[in-house]
DNA sequence: ACCTTTCGTTGGAACGTTCCAACAACTATG
DNA sequence: CATAGTTGTTGGAACGTTCCAACGAAAGGT
C-alpha cells in the first residue's frame, strides 16, 4: 500500500497469503487453491497491480520477448510481413520488440545491440544491410530468422523467402502467352534479391526461345530509379517491361506516359512484391505478389520452434510467388507487326 | 567466466576491481580513475559483456525506455511521424518500444498494458482508437503525448497536431485563386480529424463567398471510400474536389478517370497528408502536407520534457500545414463557361 | 604535524520477480 | 494404524544491476 506502484508483495499482504502464492496464481499455476486464487485476483485488481516485466525477466531468466528488425518502415511490404509475425507471436505468448535501422547498417547494428540488452530470446530480420560476419556473430548469440533474403546462409540461421527466380519467370511466361516478345527487364540494382530476379528473367527468356532479344537495363528499387531505367529502356522499343519491384514499376509507368505512350496499350508493365497500393484503382499494377503475411507467420513459427528447441538444424524455407494480373498488361497491339 | 552470459561481476574479477566500479565505469561516471576505466573497458570487451537491461531497469527504477503506439503501420503517414520520434529519442538516450494495435482498440489497450509492464517512462500515441476514459486512465499513469488527434484534451496529456481547419482552407483558397467555384468536399467519415477538415472547407467556402455552392459528400479515408464518394460527387458536376486524405484522393482520381474525365484538365483534386507515394511520378498528387517528421520530433521533445519535469502543465501544440502543388490541380477549362 | 577535502574505490542493500526445497494438512493405501 | 502420497502453501535464495554510505589514500591548507 506504498505510494509507489504496488508490487506482488502488496497484493500478498492484502490477500493474506505469501508472495510466492501470488506469483504462482498470476502465472496461472494449477496448484493454487480455488479460494486463494480468487482472493489474490481480487486483491490484484483493487490495487491496480501490474507485473514488472524487468523483474520477471531477471528472475525467470527468460524475457518471453523477441526482437524484429525491419529494413524500412516506409515500405508497406514490410508492414505486411510484420502483420504475420505479430499475429503468430501473440499466439505464442511472446512480446515483439520492433526496431528499424532505416536502411543504415550502423543503426541496424546498434538497434540489435539494444534488443539483445533486453534479453530477447529470438530475432527476426525482415531484410537487412548487415555484413555476413556481423550476421554470423548475431546468429551465434540468439536464434535468428532472416526474411526476404536467402543469399547468406549460415548453419545457425533460418531463412524464409520467396523464389525470386520462379516468380520473375511467371511474369515473363505470362507476357509471352499474351504475345509479347520484346520484353525488357529493369533490374533492381546490385543486391541479392534483385540479382535473382534478373536471373529468373534470363532463364525464362531462354526457355521461351527469346534469348537473343533479352535485354536488362540497370535500375533500382525506387520510383525515381524505375523512371530513369524506363526512360533508357524505351530506346529499345519494347512492348513489355518486367520491373524489379512495384515502386520502380510505378516510376516506369510514369516515364512511359511522359513519352506519350499508353500503359498497357503500347507497353505492358509488371512489377514485383504485390504491395497494397499497387491495387489502388488508379495504379492497378499487374505484379508478381509474394505472400507477405505468410512470410511473416512462417518466420515467426520457425523462430518459436527454434527457441523451444535450440539444437534443431537451420532450415531454408521458400514460398512461391503468384502472378496477380491487374490493369497494366495486355496483348501487344498489332502482334504480327511487332513479332519481328 | 561461467558458461552463460558474462555479468558485471565477471568483468570485475577479470579487471581486478569491484563490481560497483565496473558499473560506474560502464555508466560513464567521471569519478572512475583513468587506469581502472581502461582495464574495465578491456575486460568487458574481451568477455563480450553486454548490459542486462532488465536488471538495469529494476535496480535504477527507470527504464530509459518510452513506448509508441501507432494506429496502423501500413499507412506511410505514421512511418514518417515515427522517423521524427525515433531521431529525437535516440538523441535523448531513450529506447523506443513500438507497437501497433492495427486499428483495434482492444489490441491497442493490451499493447499499452504490455508497454507499461516494461516500465516505460512515457508514451506517444500516434493516432489511436481509445475511449476517452481509457485514455485518461493511461495518462494518469504515465506521461502521454497524443499525435494527430487534438479532439480529446486532458489536463495530464499533451497533444501535437496540425491545424486541419486552416490546412483545408489553404486548399480551397488555392482552388478559388485558380478560378474554381464548383468545389466539392469529400469527407473522411465520422472521426475527429475528418470533421475538422470539413469544417475548414465550409469556413473557406464562406469566406470566399461560395457558401451556397458548398457541398460535402460523405466518404472515408481509404482508396475505396474515396472512389465511391467521388462517383457520387460527379453528379454535382464539380470542377474541383477537396478530399479528406491522400488515399481517398487517389481513389477519387480513379473514379474520375473511369468516368471518362481527365485530372486535372476536367477536374482538379487535392488530398491531405502529404504521404510520400503521393509524390510518385504517376500519382503526382497536389495535397495539403503536414510536416510529419516535425510532428514526431515535437511529440518526442515534449515527452522528454514531461518525463524530466512531471509537474509541468500539459500543452496543446499545433503546427501548420502547407499546400504542396503538384500535378492534379489546374485552372478550370473555360472558366467563364463554368463560372455560372 | 594536524585537520580537512578530494579522489577513487568498495561492500552491501535494494529492486520485484521466479524458482526451489520444505512443510503442514489431508487423503488414500495396504 | 502407520505409511505414502497429494494438495496447497511458504520462506528464502537467486537473477544482474544501481545506489548509497563508508572508507583509505593522497593532497591541500594552516
Amino acid at each position: 500500500m506504498s505510494v509507489s506502484k504496488p508490487s506482488i508483495h502488496d497484493v500478498a499482504t492484502l490477500a493474506n497469503v505469501s508472495k510466492s502464492l501470488v506469483s504462482l496464481a498470476l502465472m496461472g499455476s494449477p496448484k493454487v487453491g480455488e479460494e486463494s486464487r480468487a482472493k489474490i485476483l481480487v486483491a490484484a485488481e483493487t490495487l491496480g497491480y501490474r507485473k514488472n516485466a524487468a523483474a520477471r525477466t531477471l528472475a525467470a531468466k527468460r524475457s518471453k520477448t523477441i526482437g524484429v528488425l525491419v529494413l524500412d518502415l516506409h515500405n508497406p511490404v514490410f508492414a505486411e510481413i510484420l502483420d504475420g509475425v505479430q499475429i503468430e507471436m501473440r499466439k505464442n505468448g511472446f512480446t515483439t520488440m520492433l526496431v528499424s535501422g532505416g536502411e543504415d547498417p550502423v543503426f541496424e547494428q546498434s538497434d540489435i545491440e539494444t534488443l539483445l540488452q533486453f534479453q530477447i530470446e529470438g530475432l527476426i530480420l525482415i531484410s537487412h544491410r548487415l555484413a555476413p560476419e556481423r550476421l554470423a556473430a548475431i546468429a551465434a548469440e540468439v536464434p535468428t530468422v532472416v526474411v526476404t533474403r536467402s543469399d547468406i546462409q549460415l548453419p545457425a540461421m533460418d531463412t524464409v523467402s520467396n523464389d525470386d527466380v520462379a516468380g520473375t519467370g511467371l511474369a515473363v511466361d505470362f507476357l509471352v502467352t499474351l504475345g509479347h516478345s520484346k520484353i525488357v527487364c529493369l533490374s533492381g540494382g546490385e543486391n541479392p534479391p534483385s540479382n535473382s530476379r534478373v536471373q529468373g528473367y534470363l532463364q525464362a527468356m531462354e526457355r521461351n526461345n527469346l534469348s537473343e532479344s533479352a535485354r536488362v537495363v540497370p535500375g533500382g528499387l525506387s520510383d525515381a530509379t524505375g523512371y530513369a531505367a524506363a526512360t533508357k529502356a524505351l530506346k529499345l522499343s519494347p512492348t513489355a517491361l518486367v520491373v524489379a519491384n512495384d515502386f520502380a514499376a510505378m516510376g516506369a509507368i510514369a516515364a512511359i506516359q511522359e513519352a506519350g505512350l499508353r500503359v498497357p496499350e503500347d507497353i505492358s508493365v509488371i512489377g514485383y512484391d504485390g504491395i497494397s497500393i499497387g491495387g489502388l484503382k488508379n495504379v492497378n499494377l499487374t505484379t508478381v505478389s509474394q505472400p507477405l503475411a505468410e512470410l511473416g507467420t512462417l518466420a515467426a513459427t520457425r523462430l518459436v520452434e527454434r527457441i523451444n528447441n535450440p539444437k534443431e538444424p537451420a532450415k531454408q524455407i521458400t514460398v512461391s510467388a503468384q502472378l496477380l494480373v491487374r490493369g497494366t498488361t495486355k496483348e501487344p497491339t498489332g502482334a504480327t507487326e511487332l513479332a519481328n
